[in-house]
DNA sequence: TAGGCCATCTGGTCCT
DNA sequence: AGGACCAGATGGCCTA
């Protein structure tokens, strides 16, 4: 059961979301609404068009055909007293200022979802689309991750995270990796290519590899210019967990009590503004995002990277049975 | 300048 | 009846 980690959780459990979204008090908002109005040129536009049309009304009202007949048949609009046109519109604007409301709740929601996927950055923000689709992905990897139970594959991981992702969003993926963003190409259906070496080829040896060579920047026949790209296919990973061979077919389909992680930000938090010093810092990167809210697991985190291991070719889970799962679901649940 | 993204307005529909 | 939700339209801003 994905749970609600943060101050959302109570205004995502609200029956109508982002119902309770704060607002200012209707007239003042009315007021407001008119302040600003005058600020804005669209809105100034609809007041005028309103006028506008309003008039045009009229005039349309007078144009007659050739019969001498009205040229706008059909039902007409009542027409509203004075009255009853200042009703209107103040109702209009009373619902537009809800409306307003209620996409500000909505934003300030996928602002709190952008915090807890991967490479949130207060500078490079994600797009209300690109947002959603990571999330997806990050909730599909990390499920995956869990559910195999044992050491993952970052790169492998990354590319589910990329999975369906515009290029830029992909290169800052793998750019808050400190990943090689050329490795990762998105085709035209949105499906993430690797380029040069597979991730597997990349993380198991296998006769006539180079292992000394990261992926793209092999100077070796396997240099990504020689070989056309491979495919990466999710199906082999995914299958053995999942109905839907790929995070692109929709959601995991969990029989039981199989939960997705709650938040794993701590775990594997990425901070695309903070970059790490690498040269000092043996657990490459993987630093957690103070934002508030969090809980630090810094020193639990199941991501590491031993200080020899060459990123990021060697990832290590810091407890194969998962102890981390357990802590998190503790710092999550309170 | 075109295209992407976004905020806002708006009218329709559904629900309470 | 009134509020929430939704989708279409529109215009502004930004970037390649």
């Amino acid at each position: 059961m994905l749970t609600l980690p943060f101050e959302e959780s109570q205004m995502m459990c609200e029956p109508r979301f982002g119902a309770n979204y704060p607002r200012e008090s209707l007239p003042e908002s009315l007021e407001q609404e008119r302040k600003h109005n005058s600020d804005r040129t669209n809105s100034d536009m609809r007041e005028a068009g309103d006028d506008i049309s309003d008039r045009e009304e009229d005039e349309r009202e007078d144009e007659r055909d050739d019969d001498g007949l009205p040229k706008k048949r059909g039902p007409r609009k009542k027409k509203l007293g004075k009255e009853q046109m200042d009703r209107s519109r103040l109702r209009r604007n009373e619902a537009n200022a809800r409306e307003r409301s209620r996409m500000h709740g909505l934003n300030a929601a996928l602002e709190s979802l952008r915090k807890v996927v991967p490479c949130y950055s207060k500078t490079q923000k994600l797009s209300k689309i690109e947002t959603l689709r990571l999330a997806k992905n990050y909730i599909w990897a990390l499920s995956e991750t869990l559910s195999a139970g044992k050491r993952p594959d970052l790169l492998a991981f990354v590319q589910t995270l990329c999975k369906g992702l515009s290029q830029p969003t992909t290169n800052l993926v793998a750019g808050c990796l400190q990943l090689n963003a050329r490795n990762f190409l998105t085709d035209h259906n949105g499906e993430v290519m690797f380029s040069g070496r597979s991730p597997y080829d990349a993380m198991y040896s296998y006769p006539g590899s180079d292992m000394n060579t990261p992926p793209g920047h092999s100077g070796t026949s396997l240099d990504s210019s020689a070989k056309p790209f491979r495919h990466y296919s999710y199906s082999g990973a995914y299958e053995p967990y999942y109905e839907n061979p790929s995070p692109e077919s929709g959601s995991p389909h969990f029989d039981g009590q199989l939960s997705p992680p709650m938040n794993f930000n701590g775990i594997f938090s990425l901070k695309h503004d903070d970059p790490p010093d690498y040269g000092k810092n043996s657990h490459y990167g993987m630093r957690y995002c103070s934002a508030p809210g969090r809980t630090a697991l810094a020193h639990n985190s199941m991501y590491r990277v031993s200080p020899e291991a060459r990123f990021p070719y060697d990832l290590h889970v810091r407890s194969q049975s998962f102890q981390a799962q357990g802590e998190v679901n503790g710092s999550f649940h309170n």
